[in-house]
DNA sequence: GGAACTCGCCAC
DNA sequence: AAACGTGGCGAGTTCC
C-alpha cells in the first residue's frame, strides 16, 4: 500500500466516523404504525395460504411433523420430493431452489402468496426491526467499515445503510420513509453517474467507450438494447415498453457482462424481462408492446427468434461482437491485466492499493475498478467534510452508500452546499488524480424540508 | 443453548 | 479457459 492510499483510509475513518456520530433521523412512531400494518398483512395472507388445497397438500405430505411456511427446506422437499416437480435450479448444496424466480416458473398460483409474505416479512424483521434495534435518541448511527471488503470498499452495519429498499416503490415508502433530516432542514444525496463504468475506462481506454462516456448523446444501454431486439430506433423516453427493453439490456446484459458473466445467463435474465415462454416458444398473449401494437414476440420471430435455441444463438453471437468488434481495446486490457496477475502474484489499484493472494479471473478484473470508484466518493467525502468543519455548516454529512453521499442540509445553506459538492466532484478531484483521464458527472436529488428520503427527487444544477 | 452453516434477498 | 463482483442480515437448521 502506498502512502496515498493509507492516507486514504486514515482520514476516510475520520471523516466517516463524524457521520457515524451525527446520525440520521428515523421516525419511530411511523416505523410502528407500519409495523402494524405489515404485521396484520402477514397474518391475512399466512390465513389465505394455509386455506389452499396446495397448502393443505403441504401439511399432509409431513405427517406428525408441523408445517412452517418460512423453512425452504420444508417446501424444497414438498415441491421436489414429495410432488417430484422439476427444480427450476439448485442450490449450491444441491437442493432443489425456492428463491423468487424458481417457484414462479413452476406456475403454481398459491406460491405467490408465500412469496409476498417473504417480501413483507424481510420488510419488518429485517428493516424495520433493525431501526427499533439501533435507534438511540431518535436516531441510527450506521458504522462504515473501510477494513472488511477484499476490495478496499466500505461496508455498513447495525445499521446497515447501503441497502435501503428503493426498487420496489411499497417497500421503499415504508423503508426510507421512517428516515428524515433534522427538523427543518432537508435531505440531499449526490451520486456519481455510472462511477464504475468509468473508472474501468480509465484502466482500458477503450475508444469506444471512452466515447460513450464523454458524449451524453451516445447511449451505450440502448445501443444494446437495439442489437438485441432489433430495433432501428429506440426513443427510451416515448414509449413504456421501449424504456423496458433499454432497462433490460443495461441490468440483464451489460453490467453482467462487465462483472464477468456470459450470454447464458444473460438469457435468463432476459426471457424474464420480455416474457419468453420457460418451454420454448415466444408468448404473444403478454409482453412488451412495441409501436403499432407489435408484441415483442412475434417482433422477435420475424426476426428468426422463435425459440429459446435461437435466442442462446442470438445472444451468443452479441457477446462475441460486445467483446471482438465493440470494445476489442476493454477485452485485451482484461486479458493482459489478468496474465500480469498470474506473473506477479498481485496487482495494483489506480489509487495505491494492492491486491494480492488467490484469486479468480474475474476478481482480478473487477477488484481494481470496484476499489478504486469507491475511493474516488472516499475522496471527495473527506474534503467535503473538512470544508464542512472549516466553514462551520450547519448542514451535516449523515451517510455513504459507494458512490453517494447524503447530507442532513440547512435549507440557507443548500445552494452554498451544492456548489461545493459539484466542484469537489467533477474539478478538484480529477485534478487530484491524473489517472482519471474521463469526466465525471454527478447526479443531485433533494427532499423537501421534513420529508422523508421517500420523497427524493432530482435535481438541475444551475449554480 | 450457542456457534456455524445454508438459503434467500436487499443494496451498489 | 471459464462462466456475476462486493457486502449485511434474518430465519431455519444442524452440530457440539
Amino acid at each position: 500500500m502506498t502512502k496515498e492510499a493509507y492516507k486514504l483510509l486514515h482520514y476516510g475513518v475520520l471523516a466517516l466516523a463524524r457521520a457515524e456520530r451525527q446520525g440520521i433521523r428515523v421516525d419511530l412512531d411511523f416505523a410502528r404504525e407500519k409495523e402494524k400494518e405489515l404485521t396484520k398483512k402477514i397474518e391475512e395472507e399466512t390465513d389465505t395460504f394455509m386455506q389452499t388445497r396446495f397448502c393443505r397438500q403441504w401439511v399432509s405430505s409431513l405427517g406428525s411433523k408441523k408445517i412452517n411456511i418460512n423453512s425452504d427446506p420444508q417446501l424444497s422437499t414438498f415441491l421436489y420430493k414429495t410432488k417430484n416437480l422439476k427444480p427450476h435450479k439448485l442450490t449450491a448444496s444441491g437442493q432443489g431452489s425456492t428463491e423468487e424466480a424458481a417457484l414462479e416458473s413452476l406456475n403454481i398460483k398459491e406460491l405467490n402468496i408465500l412469496l409476498h409474505v417473504r417480501k413483507l416479512k424481510k420488510l419488518r424483521d429485517t428493516y424495520l426491526a433493525q431501526f427499533f434495534r439501533e435507534t438511540v435518541d431518535g436516531c441510527v448511527h450506521p458504522f462504515y467499515n473501510l477494513h472488511i471488503p477484499v476490495t478496499y470498499r466500505s461496508s455498513s452495519d447495525q445499521p446497515n445503510f447501503q441497502n435501503m429498499p428503493i426498487r420496489d416503490p411499497y417497500a421503499k415508502a415504508i423503508i426510507r420513509g421512517c428516515l428524515h433530516a433534522r427538523p427543518k432542514h432537508q435531505l440531499l444525496e449526490i451520486d456519481f453517474g455510472n462511477l464504475e463504468v468509468r473508472i474501468a475506462a480509465c484502466y482500458h481506454k477503450d475508444p469506444t467507450m471512452l466515447k460513450y462516456v464523454k458524449d451524453s448523446k451516445s447511449n451505450m444501454h440502448t445501443d444494446m438494447a437495439k442489437q438485441i431486439y432489433f430495433i432501428k430506433k429506440l426513443e427510451p423516453e416515448k414509449i413504456a415498453g421501449h424504456h423496458i427493453l433499454r432497462q433490460s439490456a443495461k441490468n440483464s446484459f451489460v453490467f453482467p457482462q462487465f462483472y464477468g458473466d456470459y450470454y447464458a445467463n444473460n438469457v435468463e435474465g432476459l426471457s424474464k424481462w420480455i416474457k419468453l415462454s420457460t418451454r420454448t416458444r415466444w408468448k404473444d398473449s403478454d409482453g412488451i408492446e412495441l409501436d403499432n401494437h407489435v408484441h415483442i414476440g412475434e417482433h422477435m420471430r420475424k426476426n428468426g427468434i422463435s425459440s429459446n435455441r435461437n435466442f442462446l444463438d442470438h445472444m451468443r453471437d452479441i457477446e462475441d461482437h460486445f467483446w471482438k468488434e465493440r470494445f476489442p481495446v476493454y477485452n485485451q486490457w482484461k486479458e493482459r491485466w489478468w496474465k500480469k496477475y498470474q506473473k506477479n502474484g498481485y496487482f495494483d489499484m489506480f489509487t495505491g492499493f494492492r491486491c494480492s493472494g488467490v484469486m479468480g479471473r474475474n476478481d482480478v478484473i473487477n477488484y481494481p475498478v470496484q476499489g478504486a470508484a469507491f475511493h474516488c466518493l472516499l475522496w471527495s467525502l473527506i474534503e467535503l467534510d473538512r470544508i464542512m468543519v472549516r466553514d462551520k455548516w450547519d448542514t451535516k454529512i449523515i451517510g455513504q452508500i459507494h458512490d453517494s453521499i447524503l447530507f442532513d442540509v440547512r435549507p440557507e445553506e443548500l445552494e452554498m452546499v451544492l456548489a461545493h459538492v459539484k466542484r469537489v466532484t467533477t474539478i478538484d478531484l480529477p485534478n487530484a488524480w491524473k489517472w482519471i483521464i474521463v469526466p465525471l458527472e454527478v447526479d443531485y436529488e433533494i427532499c423537501k424540508i421534513d420529508q422523508s428520503w421517500n420523497y427524493k427527487e432530482k435535481i438541475e444544477m444551475v449554480v
